[in-house]
DNA sequence: TAGATTGTTAATCGATTAACAATC
DNA sequence: TAGATTGTTAATCGATTAACAATC
């Protein structure tokens, strides 16, 4: 059982990872909190109290040392080894993400799409492979799939999500615009993209 | 200028929006706000909260009436016309967006699709027009665009929000991981996949 | 009138920000 | 030592929740 670190922290721990990796490939040595927060669009003290959740990995007067950083940060967040992932829904939405290099970089293997009658999917480039939905708790038991995408429409949202707890699987992305009912042990996040733009709209007048 | 109304209200509204159309289809009469909390996983007193930001729409005793409250948040919002948006980037995720149905039901036009060397793009079934991002500026002039969406790799997606707002668009969905550099006037929502997927795997140990 | 549910105010909670002592 | 920047505590801010008077 994790501790009472926000999401919020967490989610931030991922964009300064990612920031450290550039600066890495930069051969940047060190980098203060000041300027992690520029680059990133915070705030100093939300930086370091975002990073004193997990250790002391500064030395004052001096800022961080990048690479350790980074290697901290990946150790805590657990991303040092590639995650296996599955998506559910092969539509365009679905295959879209499956080749979205994005994941990869960051070291999410998208091993397998499910979708229903996956044989009538004509299976493009894509070098990931397409198995029919029934074939999901087989595949999964004898891959180790940590996180589960659901790319379904919303009316097979909450059925998939079902089958993908079922099948062991406590991490789900879900693009569906429903809330998914789930066990407590199940983490869902939810991007639901009609409403940015719903919400962006709104902005936009006046 | 917009008030001191919190974003997460504005968003919720949007849900909200999005479960009385179902309700509309269904025939429900009335709802309450405990109602709305249950299929939203959201509280009733926050429901009622939202709601009270912009006015008196139910009935005490009794809930509310859902083809009104429908409209009015929908008045609210201002998504009772549809709203041009072009996409910016044509490659897997820029394409698959396009033909996003969700988008289409909640009153967002995809009018074009704009990409660099947009002749070398092959215009597969989507009835969307590609356009090369050097008629970006002519093309927003020409029509009444209210949003862009940012499908570009990482490294053009600053350069593409200047020419964004360059053109005249003050509202952008952007998938690129980046802080994006705006004016003040100019409205930015951030989806960020890689970083969802990160903390989901923080979140799947332990 | 009695019962129900809103609209709204006040209390709680949690996250962000500010400030500064510790220390390299 | 003087200067800089962290780690951490305390103050602020804002959003969520609870509670209840208003009223249909």
């Amino acid at each position: 059982m994790k501790n009472q670190i926000p999401e919020s922290t967490i989610a931030r721990l991922s964009i300064y990872l990612r920031l450290l990796e550039e600066l890495e490939r930069e051969k940047t040595a060190t980098i203060r909190s000041s300027e992690i927060a520029n680059l990133s669009g915070l705030t100093a003290a939300q930086v370091r109290k975002d990073l004193a959740y997990f250790g002391q990995f500064g030395v004052r007067g001096q800022g961080y040392a990048v690479p350790l950083l980074k290697k901290k940060i990946s150790q805590t967040l657990g991303v040092h080894q590639s995650c296996k992932t599955i998506i559910l829904g092969a539509g365009n939405l679905g295959q879209a993400l499956s080749s979205y290099r994005g994941f990869h970089k960051e070291g999410f293997d998208i091993v397998a799409l499910f979708d229903i009658a996956a044989d009538k999917i004509k299976q493009k480039e894509t070098a990931t492979p397409i198995y029919d939905l029934s074939e999901l708790q087989n595949f999964v038991q004898k891959n180790k799939v940590g996180i589960a995408v659901l790319a379904v429409p919303v009316q097979a949202a909450q059925d998939a999500a079902i089958q993908v707890v079922e099948a062991g699987i406590t991490s789900i992305l879900n693009f569906a615009p429903v809330d998914l009912a789930v066990p407590n042990n199940v983490h869902v996040r939810n991007v639901d993209l009609a409403t940015e733009l719903i919400t962006l709209a709104y902005y936009s007048k006046s």
